[in-house]
DNA sequence: TCATATTAATTGCATATGCAATCTTATAGC
DNA sequence: GCTATAAGATTGCATATGCAATTAATATGA
């Protein structure tokens, strides 16, 4: 029934903004980084070699090819990131994560998961856990560029 | 375990995230809207008198009070909300949808609900749908004020 | 009742982001 | 090999948003 589904969407919009905001002042004060530098960073370590090209960047963040290049440039000033250009195509230009940046994502994935055992913890049990993350799984379908 | 939560939450933020932003040209498109102003026309339609005040407008929607403000001015000049100051305290000034903004909710709903049934039909049968809608709910907590 | 503190809304300024244009490099067709 | 086309990245400009300061109105307390 198209109501459910209606109502499934909704939810999942909500549950995730909700969730998302609560990161963000965290992050912020904790971390000095915004939690789209934090998925920037997932990213780039889920990543073959830690590093993408600023367009695949953009699409597996939803978010235009310029705006991963004003979000790298303050991130290669903090090291957090650094730049690659391809050998065999000049017209790549890699954002790839350095060790400090592995260490930032590191220590923002302590409060990530810690606010996701306040999200989950006490209320479901693990057959649920195991139910829910498979079903975001059908969900988010067969392209391979998962955050988790 | 820490890890499955952990997992979880990157799951639903990305879930949320990519059905979101698929969302939004097809809104833009077709609807002239913002998947923002539909949040917004949504959380009025939910609410008493279908109308809100900014700050609570601004909690729901997880904003800054001054972004309800700006978002509602051009609404009103479309037409699709209203403003309405409280007898009793002058201070509130509530944004209250019209006719017209009732009628482009439900015209964007339309949409929206047809993108949820490509993101869950023919992969979910009713039992896992209604599941799927328990746990979410579970997610949001009891605060009241939901879009769903 | 008056002074103080609090709350709602708005506005200035800074930052973030998208779109379109541009630049550079690579690819395709001939 | 040369020209036309396409792709990746960047930049200019417009819009969106948050924070802090301001203003208006209400609530509180002596």
């Amino acid at each position: 029934m198209t109501e459910q589904h209606t109502t499934n969407a909704l939810r999942l919009i909500q549950a995730a903004e909700d969730f998302r905001a609560g990161l963000a002042g965290e992050f912020s004060a904790v971390h000095g980084i915004s939690v789209n530098e934090f998925l920037l960073l997932r990213h780039l370590e889920r990543a073959p070699a830690s590093r993408l090209s600023r367009v695949d960047l953009a699409k597996r963040m939803h978010v235009s090819a310029s705006t991963i290049t004003r979000m790298a440039a303050p991130m290669e000033k903090t090291g957090l990131v650094g730049r690659q250009v391809d050998d065999r195509d000049a017209r790549l230009v890699f954002v790839v994560a350095t060790q400090s940046g592995r260490e930032k994502l590191s220590e923002a994935l302590e409060t990530f998961s810690k606010r996701a055992g306040y999200l989950f913890d006490e209320r479901w049990d693990e057959a649920e856990l195991e139910r829910f993350s498979m079903m975001l799984n059908r969900l988010m379908g067969g392209s391979g560029d998962r955050l988790a």
